[in-house]
DNA sequence: GTTATCCATCAACCATTTTTGATAGGAGAT
DNA sequence: ATCTCCTATCAAAAATGGTTGATGGATAAC
């Protein structure tokens, strides 16, 4: 069944295209590097990377609509995480991506140590 | 020197910013996809994708601007391939991203199997 | 030479994303 | 109840990104 398997692929890459889109931007890199920390209310990146609070609230949504975080209301309080499992798809994606004829594809030049 | 640091942080985001946002559309994903199994000519992608050939010229300027394909010229020809080193910068970046609290941080939930 | 193929670039256009400023709601303090 | 704080959402404007069709350069075939 061709359809299905190209259909899975293409509902796959729109997937990653979702994921990678999110990860485009600058004023989102710079949160989720805040959230490595953990998690965050809006107040407090707002006070970390001086951007107007709906900026800030408009990147928190295409991150949280991608996955990548999740959010949690205490009080009048939205508190802001990583979503590690969604980190890890990432991961896979890219791993997905390495080329197949390469000679030594499982010894790909990865530059850091993995996952370690 | 707070402000190299903090240069040096800004310029590592903006490089992670271009790489992912190169991998944040279908297209691009799609030519990736063909190019993993060894390089290819722009004609073999037109064919493959049925895509406008400007199209394609423009997405693989991009993906080349972020240094994940080369190019090489062979008569008439230009051939595309795949650059594992970039592949593998997207990766240490996405594994940067991980959160520094997590009780479990060398064993993030990874779907697959880690550069297997 | 002429013609045909492969490709990059350009400009115009359309579409999507991002920013900004304003508004409104929910929760706690007074 | 009133006031303040924290946040989400909305509409309009600004910016960025992508598509299309046309042009031109380089190379090979005729």
């Amino acid at each position: 069944m061709p359809t299905t398997l190209t259909r899975g692929c293409a509902r796959q890459r729109a997937r990653a295209a979702t994921l990678f889109h999110a990860l485009s931007d600058e004023t989102r890199l710079e949160i989720l590097d805040m959230l490595r920390e953990g998690e965050r209310c809006v107040c407090d990146l707002q006070g970390a990377l001086d951007a107007a609070q709906s900026r800030l609230s408009f990147h928190l949504r295409v991150l949280r609509d991608a996955g990548l975080v999740s959010d949690r209301k205490e009080g009048r309080w939205s508190y802001y995480a990583i979503v590690p499992q969604a980190l890890a798809e990432v991961h896979d994606l890219v791993v997905a991506q390495r080329p197949t004829t390469m000679p030594g594809r499982a010894r790909l030049p990865m530059v850091g140590r993995c996952c370690g």
